[in-house]
DNA sequence: TAAAATTATGCAATGGATTGCACAAAATAC
DNA sequence: GTATTTTGTGCAATCCATTGCATAATTTTA
């Protein structure tokens, strides 16, 4: 096992003290140039890096942050991650990745945890049943950069970085109404939660701008999955409301919807067209590819990562930064009618 | 900003010194049980946690390990990361995740990067392009305990957790052959990668089982994504080639090689047969969901935690594991024939 | 009760880098 | 050539926990 290269073996080696090894590495002006030159050199030589673990013992700042998603596996989330990380490392910054499994109680031992191990800040999107902010104050307290990304928390001082879900929603139902449609039935999940709420805002801005009367019953609750879009389908259609499309605030529930609309010989997009949220891997793989909206997690990431950094860098003045991504708007087969296809 | 309790703070508080605190919550013996009750009682009291980084800085360990995967957000592999996580953190470990990104270069700096840290250990899938294996015998030579998961390279005393490929293969094409085929086309991936090699082991031993004659003919070579899998599918029909089943080294391949095959009036199962591999999340949600083996990386990942667990815990002698996890076969619609639907 | 053995605690160095203060060397001024 | 600035370095403390060695306190033995 070799041993690592310390300040001092460069300056036993050279004949002078740690300290002097220690300001010529952080280039102090104090030193010499010829002193730093010979210092760089060992350094190089002798294979020299800091140790990462005395830095912080020193100076109480770890460049390590931590980052709290509901679910590493998931395709938004992991992309987030990915954003985050190819911001963060080429500044020597350590991403400490954690999940909450969506439990308010893990994702409050896990902000814990993150301030026992001196985090020089926080990224998190917070858990579906988070009600209290408690930790987050914490985090606040502790003087530390919080940023939320895509779900956030009303915490002061905190800043967040977030898909701007209405225009999502307006692009969405826009797009439906360019294609003649009017009749938009819109499937919503839990309408608590923002980002859901402002889907459905935009779906509502949309049928405004365009003079469409907005028709309550044609708003559908269910939960992200497959099977509750097919039970939403199958709702609709024994149903008299008539209808031309369907905006789902999900991929999964528009993927239920298709397969019980096909199930029912209805004709997509001819019949009704179908629209999904977020994006996922699987819209694009489809026999019949389905129109959604992309979120550009690998953006948020960055984006969150950012402002990080722009709050370390900055550590005096705190300032609340407000993000917010345009989606983006993939038509494909479900929603896109022959007669308008070239 | 609150300051951390030190065990000096422990220590004045109680009137005894800072190492009579340490040993005190390190339960040493030496220590009269009055005092440590006094001690943790104190502790808890003043919310007191070790600092990691001058546990770090004075004995050498640092209780993080480096995880590398080729990428983050592939469903395989962050699903072994959830499995590493949930096997090392609770003892804990902190995981540092990286992506090689397919690079080998970058699979270097990785490398070195995390000997610099000073992880305690490396868990590693090895990029597709890596040739070289210096970078692997470095961390060898630093004691650390190396093990190789998914894709394994051949360097002394490390482990490795892997899938048992050729078992999947066997499987699949066993699956297949139950239900009625004998001329069973292969797609493979690059044959110089050992888990395609494997699988295409397991095909020919489980034709060679059942007597049924290896023709070179059907085997095809492809990449590993739709459009490939397509026009392999093409090549096929177009052939005067006869098959009744395709099984194909990757779900991605597979769900071209289907697409096609639509596109062409063939009907799946009838006609021919498809089985993927790896069970992507997107097998499942197809209108024509496809049979596909499941490797249960979350699994591989736990169990790689576990090997290196074992590891650290001896670390006088070196054992080598060498872990082979068996697949599961994922029977759907586009392998199983109506006649034996039940 | 004094001597010996045991047990509990303190002292001080260690790990690696940083930094305020002191001092020496070089450069400039007179 | 001596006095005064201006650099360039060194000393030593600090961050926090651990640990070998020394010593004090307690218990056991004679």
């Amino acid at each position: 096992m070799k041993k690592k290269t310390t300040i001092y073996d460069i300056a036993s080696k050279l004949n002078i003290t740690a300290a002097t090894v220690s300001r010529a590495l952080n280039d102090s002006e104090l030193i010499s140039k010829k002193t730093k030159k010979m210092v760089l050199e060992s350094a190089h030589e002798l294979n020299y890096f800091k140790n990462r673990h005395a830095l912080a013992l020193k100076s109480g700042r770890t460049n390590q942050i931590g980052l709290v998603v509901p679910f590493i596996n998931r395709h938004f989330f992991s992309n987030i991650i990915m954003g985050v990380e190819e911001e963060l490392y080429p500044k020597g910054y350590q991403v400490m990745i954690f999940q909450s499994n969506e439990s308010e109680k893990k994702e409050q031992d896990i902000v814990e945890a993150l301030l026992k191990n001196q985090v020089d800040g926080v990224l998190i999107s917070v858990s579906k049943t988070t009600r209290t902010k408690n930790h987050f104050n914490k985090i606040i307290e502790n003087n530390l950069p919080l940023i939320f990304f895509d779900r956030k928390a009303d915490v002061e001082n905190s800043s967040s970085v977030e898909t701007d879900d209405e225009f999502g929603g307006k692009i969405a139902t826009q797009h439906l109404i360019d294609q003649g449609c009017s009749q938009i039935a819109y499937v919503s999940v839990d309408l608590n939660l923002s980002i859901y709420k402002n889907r459905f805002k935009g779906y509502k801005v949309a049928l405004e701008a365009n003079n469409i009367d907005f028709d309550s019953d044609l708003v559908f609750q269910a939960n992200s999955d497959v099977i509750s879009g097919r039970k939403t389908a199958r709702q609709i259609l024994s149903s008299d409301i008539k209808i031309d499309a369907i905006f789902c605030s999900s991929d999964y529930i528009a993927l239920g919807v298709i397969h019980e609309l096909k199930d029912n010989n209805v004709n997509i997009p001819e019949d009704i067209s179908v629209v999904g949220f977020s994006n996922e891997p699987f819209t694009d793989l489809l026999d019949l590819t389905l129109t959604s909206i992309e979120q550009n997690p690998y953006e948020i990431g960055k984006s969150a990562a950012r402002v990080f950094l722009d709050q370390v860098n900055t550590n005096d003045a705190i300032i609340e930064h407000s993000i917010k991504l345009k989606p983006k708007l993939y038509v494909r087969d479900s929603s896109l009618k022959s007669t308008q296809k070239t």
